[in-house]
DNA sequence: TATGAATGAGTTTTCATTCAT
DNA sequence: AATGAATGAAAACTCATTCAT
């Protein structure tokens, strides 16, 4: 990468690296954001430049967020695409592919937790943009999914989100029962058990119930 | 009170005291934890003094946590104590009651949400004893839900706290698109409703779901 | 010892378990004072009872201070009562003997490094009466002194005195060049060799200067 | 000086403009090490640059000592280097000289009494660095003196040293004596007189002994 | 555009001492 | 006399962000 990037698509990748670097240190960290210092260094970059591509610390973050959660949309537009046989298994390669993603990227959820906190410190504007990026892929791969599933325009949108949000309130759940060195409290035991299994058992529960309910057939 | 707390009741009533304070000061505040040296003018009691009752801070918020939970859970005993009618029936007058709950007691979820960055700062002996009174509630009012619905013993207590899952995932996920205006980015409408309706829907369609496992018959 | 110390021995007692368990937790420790609640718990009292016997933590240890020089001073004292043999054996052996005390009382070198800081929060009233008490055994062990190496009255308590000011000095000059763990920097062993084999040269050289200084003969 | 310091030497200028401010603060307050906000005003900078350029607090005042010993020690290579006349009139000067630096530079010893405490919260590696200066110097300095006196090597650096651990001795029981107001306790007067003559005396002795030693002739 | 020096707000926690019991 | 609950002052240090270079 050239020393200054005043080609648009230099500035695009400076940006990115910056990103790169921050999602691999908050993978690699203990759950807080990592310092802009340490981002900065991790780029090769004076601490001032990262400001000259984000406003602030969080909006590195948020921005990152977005891009995993466009990142798994991705996935799952492929999964639906590519979908075969009747529709039960359709929804069950859907979730399996989920997990997987997880599985590969723990740091999705993790940020997830974070993100109220976030987003006290971006710009509004700059969250809208964010917003729409996220909404216009998640539209789409909810369109995927209502031809891959045979439901009604919109419906596989709404239920792919509180599938979200089950997901995400159950890892919580189960995730920060773990005290700093990751045991669990067995006095937790008989609540929660381990996340994927967990994950798998409720979505398979909610899908069912949502594919059965009366105004659905 | 007395001006010391020598008796243990007088120390238990201070205490209850420090943490209905921090409940007020975070149910009307902005999302933050609030400063010790506001809890504490909101109790009359110096600084230094809550320091005899909670070693830091956080402490406070997760004894609070622990409390609001407990709180919900004895009313769902109860809803489940004085349930009526076939199971349909039962299962939507919890789910009733649990919509009423969320809507009195914002803080419980606004306050879940920071659960994870708490508990860093409080010792886990001290978390040990929390989650065990919180099981320990959480397996009794399972066992009411069992015997109101018919379910097989367990099985109650794991429905019950992946539905609180969801219902904070789903929390998250429209609450924390409003900015700080409390406005929500119309953007996102096609993909969030509004909590209350959403979280009977889900919630409707995860029981269902639940309900019609082939292994429950 | 009773539960109440209304006699004036008990109280007198309870004073000097004070001290003890000062001393001992200071010996033990780190370098700082020890916290009023860890001396109140080594003698089995309560933090307030410590306040009936000492106006504020570092009246203590200035006690302390006082009753490690008279402890020290008495044992000089004996030294220069059985001295026998000629002048240059009876100042030798009062070498011997002091080294030996600092040996068997490291605590004593410590605490006077910290004598400055610590009068800053005691009455002056109480150092007057303290200062008192040290001034009268250091003089009446100088007279014994003077009588055992037949000095004029009043030299040795000048000498004696002078030689522990040298004999502090060289203790902060060599132990403060240690570490927190305890090993010296090796830059400085030009300078400083370990401190016994250098107190004793230096007071060696120290006494044979003063005596025969042109107007002592 | 440029309000930012990019230049190596106006960051050397501005390291040492907080060091003279630090040193002022000192010499005019009452013994405790000024506050880092004070510091920072008396410079002119904001509290969090000081620490951009010293870790600690106490690393200043740690290397505060080395300048102030190195400042001495640089004055007694002049004295050594211009000497004249007979050993004993060479010894005198110096240590006329020694005491008319105190008289001018008080807080050297007042500083130095707090030597201890401050290493503690002083990284050692940093410290290794300033023991470094200040053995180079003293040795050069050692050096210098043992010329002057007709001494072998490294006698002049040891007997140097020593008589520096005495003056810190005798400065510490003269000046502790003193209470807030700069009084001594008159009960003390037979053991202690005022610091300049009993130093004077002190190391006249101290030397003398050192220099009739049965093997240095 | 890049740098990195400068800024300064922000806040918990400790613990010696006091005082109600 | 003894207790131990209550007090509240006190301050170093971090680090996201700004801005002079």
């Amino acid at each position: 990468m050239a020393r200054h990037a005043h080609a648009l698509e230099d500035k695009i990748a400076r940006r990115q690296a910056i990103l790169d670097a921050a999602r691999q240190l908050f993978r690699e960290g203990t759950g807080e954001l990592p310092a802009v210092s340490d981002i900065a260094a991790a780029v090769g970059l004076a601490k001032g430049t990262l400001y000259l591509y984000f406003r602030t610390r969080e909006e590195i973050f948020c921005e990152l967020i977005v891009q995993l959660w466009i990142e798994l949309l991705d996935e799952m537009g492929d999964v639906f695409e590519g979908a075969t046989g009747p529709r039960p298994a359709r929804v069950a390669a859907h979730l399996d592919h989920l997990i997987g993603y997880l599985q590969r990227t723990p740091e999705v959820l993790r940020l997830d937790a974070l993100a109220y906190s976030l987003k006290r410190n971006v710009d509004p504007v700059v969250q809208h943009e964010q917003n729409q990026r996220f909404a216009a892929r998640a539209e789409a791969v909810g369109a995927q999914a209502d031809r891959a599933l045979g439901l009604p325009a919109g419906r596989s949108t709404q239920i792919l989100m509180r599938s979200y949000a089950f997901m995400r309130g159950l890892w919580q759940m189960t995730e920060h029962q773990l005290g700093r060195e990751g045991a669990a409290d067995p006095v937790l035991a008989p609540l929660f058990s381990s996340f994927a299994p967990t994950l798998r058992e409720s979505l398979d529960d909610y899908w069912r119930g949502v594919l059965s309910a009366p105004e659905q057939g």
